[in-house]
RNA sequence: GUGGGUGUAGUUCAGCGGUCUAGAGCACCAGACUGUGGAUCUGGUUGUCGUCGGUUCAAAUCCGAUCACCCACCCCA
């Protein structure tokens, strides 16, 4: 018998629980600091739904099988799909715009490996129906927040943006050929990940003139917004777009975060404007999250375009980055106190007690049956329980129990009365 | 889908043709008796050496297949 999970999927034992759930509330709570609500949808849809939206390609990637009414379906790659259904279907009732937020696991059908496996955990932060780059800096902003609330700095992680229409009229102001415009963009998305020797050979396979090359290496060259500026003129929409955004990012207080970066591409053929991908500083790991604006988001389900800002945030990459940076988590969710008593004619004694305090709200774990006491403390110890409440003959007899400070070692008996005085004052 | 690496106690790993009747650290269990944990010490347990087959007098060790995991590519979240 294997009892290893299915490929690339994840088991959480209670410890990995302790990291997720501490994930979780950080983006609930800035969610809801920044005004998102909830959303989610069946992690099973019709696998029309995700083949329509971006070609053939991704049809490899999805996990589809089929019914017992033979219908295809498949497990989510990603939540926009059902976004997209979701407020079609509402499309009349619904005011905009919208901010819409869900944390969804979603499956891809591919080789694991770093960073990456077959079922992750998502934040998605979406803003529908809003033209204005102050979309994308209320995602980023709450992107960056939560990043900080993880304990990141500015020093650890930084938000590039690029822009794809920049991309187009640079090239366009080169006389770039347009017809080069994937392999442009791939050459580019490589750019710091192989060498540019290699980028170069690539090119040239790919039928580039020498020329063409040599632009394009130019291009990547460009480190800041002036030097776009000093290159192609005012009258570029996408240029004036970036320039907003970063001028809104910094009433934020974001400037430290963020970058611009020529080479930030992203790979969905849906995304229209502004790209922007977090990453640590070290770039020792893929994007941390990433998004941008996809203008089209309804279109491919047969409704009209609507303006739309999205943002995906993973649960794997955090978490290696975390745990190399030694700042995974501090907090500790098990129970506090145990209950423990040495026969079984002080059972129900225990119970009793067991009870008086959860009902307090204390969480309280009790011994199933006796044991020595040797036995109790050491395994309390082990589960680095603050007080272990012993309840042996003599308690019964006085109507007390032995409540023991795990910490200082010091332990008094203490009428019933005032246990919870005791342990939690 | 392509290429590479790794599978040995609960775990991290060492061993890479004959003394292996397979080890080490950590973990685990036990240290007279009574109602008391953490440090140290002493002793102890733990394995179809991933699986199947082959070569050999002899296989954890070499070869093949298979499965699993990891890493990279492809592609992308």
């Amino acid at each position: 018998m294997n009892l290893n999970p299915p490929q690339g999927m994840r088991d959480f034992y209670p410890e990995d629980m302790l990291f997720r759930n501490y994930l979780f509330d950080k983006w609930r709570e800035i969610s809801r600091i920044y005004g998102f609500e909830e959303f989610d949808a069946p992690i099973v849809e019709s696998a029309d739904l995700f083949r329509r939206k971006s070609g053939e390609e991704i049809d490899e990637q999805i996990y589809v099988f089929k019914d017992k009414g033979g219908r295809e379906l498949a497990l989510r790659p990603e939540l926009t799909p059902s976004l997209a259904r979701l407020i079609l279907s509402r499309i009349k009732e619904l005011h905009f715009p919208l901010r819409w937020f869900g944390i969804v696991q979603c499956f891809r059908y591919e080789r694991a490996q770093k960073g990456r496996k077959r079922e992750h955990y998502q934040w998605n932060v979406d803003i529908i129906g809003e033209e204005s780059p102050i979309a994308e800096s209320e995602v980023i902003a709450a992107a960056v927040n939560v990043m900080t609330g993880l304990g990141m700095t500015s020093r650890d992680f930084k938000v590039r943006i690029g822009h794809r229409g920049i991309l187009h009229d640079i090239l366009k102001y080169h006389e770039c050929e347009m017809k080069y415009f994937n392999q442009i963009c791939l050459a580019l998305d490589k750019r710091g990940k192989i060498a540019d020797e290699a980028i170069k050979e690539m090119l040239k396979s790919d039928g580039l003139p020498e020329s063409e090359i040599q632009k394009i290496f130019k291009i990547m060259e460009i480190r800041n917004i002036e030097e776009i500026e000093s290159i192609i003129d005012n009258k570029s929409t996408s240029l004036n777009n970036l320039k907003e955004l970063f001028n809104l990012l910094e009433i934020y207080n974001l400037k430290d975060f963020i970058e611009f970066d020529i080479g930030i591409i992203r790979g969905l053929a849906y995304y229209t404007g502004i790209v922007f991908e977090g990453f640590d500083v070290e770039r020792k790991y893929r994007a941390i999250f990433g998004g941008g604006r996809y203008n089209n988001l309804l279109q491919n389900l047969g409704g009209k375009d609507l303006p739309a800002v999205g943002l995906g945030f993973g649960d794997v990459v955090i978490k290696e980055l975390l745990e190399y940076k030694n700042m995974e988590l501090k907090t500790n969710a098990k129970p506090d106190i145990a209950i423990a008593f040495l026969s079984d004619n002080e059972r129900d004694f225990a119970i009793k007690i067991a009870e008086l305090i959860r009902k307090k709200g204390i969480s309280t774990d009790l011994f199933l049956k006796p044991e020595k006491p040797k036995k109790i403390f050491s395994l309390c110890n082990k589960m680095k329980k603050r007080f272990v409440i012993l309840i042996g003959e003599n308690e019964k007899e006085t109507g007390s129990v032995t409540i023991k400070d795990m910490n200082s070692g010091i332990q008094e008996e203490v009428a019933i009365n005032d246990i919870i005085k005791k342990i939690a004052p």
